[in-house]
RNA sequence: GGAGGUGUCGCAUAGUGGCCUAGUGCGCCCGCCUGCUAAGCGGGUUUGGGGUGAUACCCCAUCGAGAGUUCGAAUCUCUCCACCUCCGCCA
């Protein structure tokens, strides 16, 4: 959520994000009455609670009818307080409720508009012209059927569509790349964690999983945890509740983690393959930062991300994603998106996202003010660096003409051959 | 799944209804003393919120979390969570 002092003292910037969101923006009109409303309940509780406690103090020290006396009147004002605590305890949480309906206040320079209105920041690479090359070019599922790579009908007889078996040479390319990507995010500085893949609902809530994505996280009832559909959400509940030190600079982590999305909400869409799917593995960055260094840091992750694309050696394009696409809690994103030819188009690859403090408030993850004393939030930023959704644009944009797939230099050492035949 | 135990400031510990405004030791910070270092001496040291724009000052909350009993709860009751010990189960 938002820094409630933010939205005091500046409500005219948080109502034009929530515009450029294509949000309602008289949400924090709601927050401020909220507020306000709050304040003057705590501060009536406080002045009486601190009667009744000096009240107390008399009640101690008093004897015989004098005490009987004291006690007739505490008996009353006992009640009021705990009137008037119930009272301040409703007012905060309805300010709370209200303020977590607010995105995070989009940085400069974000687009507006909806998901259509991304700004192409870079392209890299040509598309093949496949029939310059004199053959037509294969869709991921034809050439992994024809190589023995997947195996979509017993995902479906198992576990239902969505679901597949990656096979031989397909599940060699697979865990090639995670191990090319983890050892990638080792030699930009990032510890590897191995996480939980289930996590309990207040974990899930802060992250943020609960708001938006509610509807595409996998819930096991029995024991009221939920799937994880990013370890994003591990690595964000990493050091909830903890005050760090970045005097050293980031902490940053990656995680290699099965992801679980309900896709609810994409009946018919992507269907063909594994470009949606229930179930896949991705390579994730995550960093804790300063506040001032979250744009640099932002860079960083995404020039990682392009050095893993440059290295897969495909064309893709970098976008800048616009505010009615950003995720509640993301000030600004980048994706990767990568040529697939038999679609004609780019699709995701990687996103990268600057959170701010936002994911941070919720999970109360501070570091000491660096003048002076107390202590403030830091900011979080995520990232992509490789999931199962990249064999598709591997493998259409390698394939040659005799239906065999060119492994790209980078991975040959990963998948331990040069070509998938 | 069953039985028992534990949870207090960064760490260790004291605290069984009002003298707790949570004490003490260690660590840490500031200062004094000292030719240097060590030792010693004095002071400070949870976090969040409100008054309030303010380092100062005042107030409220905070003893794993929540609810309750009470005029009053670290202390009593209930629920939950985490950890420890033992038993059972384990594709």
């Amino acid at each position: 959520m938002i820094d409630i002092r933010d939205l005091r003292e500046h409500p005219e910037t948080v109502r034009a994000s929530q515009r450029a969101r294509g949000e309602d923006d008289s949400l924090v009109d709601v927050v401020l009455e909220a507020d306000a409303a709050h304040r003057s309940q705590l501060a009536k509780f406080e002045s009486l609670r601190g009667q009744q406690k000096s009240f107390g103090k008399q009640v101690a020290a008093a004897q015989g009818e004098e005490k009987q006396a004291l006690l007739a009147q505490t008996k009353e004002m006992a009640a009021k307080v705990k009137e008037l605590d119930r009272s301040a305890a409703q007012a905060a949480s309805d300010r709370d409720v209200a303020l977590r309906k607010i995105g995070n206040v989009i940085l400069d320079g974000v687009p507006v508009g909806g998901e259509d209105d991304y700004v192409v920041l870079e392209e890299h690479g040509t598309p093949r012209d496949f029939t310059a090359e004199g053959f037509e070019a294969q869709d991921h599922l034809e050439l992994s059927d024809r190589l023995g790579l997947l195996d979509m009908k017993r995902g479906a007889k198992v576990s239902g569509s969505r679901f597949y078996f990656l096979k031989g040479a397909g599940a060699r390319l697979e865990s090639g790349l995670m191990r090319f990507a983890m050892d990638a995010a080792f030699k930009h500085g990032f510890e590897q964690l191995n996480v939980p893949n289930l996590v309990s609902e207040s974990t899930m809530v802060g992250a943020g999983f609960l708001d938006a994505h509610a509807d595409e996280v996998y819930h096991l009832a029995a024991d009221d945890l939920y799937l994880t559909g990013t370890s994003e959400v591990a690595l964000a509940g990493f050091h909830s509740d903890e005050i760090l030190d970045l005097s050293d600079g980031p902490k940053r982590y990656t995680a290699l983690s099965t992801c679980y999305r309900r896709e609810a909400g994409s009946h018919g869409k992507d269907t063909r393959g594994i470009i949606r799917v229930h179930q896949f593995q991705k390579v994730e960055m995550f960093a804790y930062t300063r506040v001032e260094d979250a744009v640099a840091e932002h860079d960083r992750m995404l020039s990682i991300e392009r050095e893993m694309l440059d290295a897969m050696e495909m064309p893709y394009r970098v976008i800048d994603t616009a505010a009615g696409d950003l995720g509640g809690p993301a000030a600004r994103k980048f994706d990767c998106e990568a040529w697939v030819p038999t679609q004609g188009r780019h699709r995701e690859l990687t996103s990268t996202s600057n959170c701010t403090t936002y994911q941070a408030r919720r999970l109360n993850t501070r570091e000491r003010n660096t003048e002076g004393s107390g202590t403030r939030m830091v900011a979080t930023l995520n990232g992509t660096l490789a999931t199962t959704r990249w064999m598709v644009a591997i493998l259409e944009n390698h394939q040659q003409a005799d239906g065999t797939i060119n492994v790209p230099d980078a991975l040959r050492p990963y998948v331990g051959v040069d070509k998938l035949s």
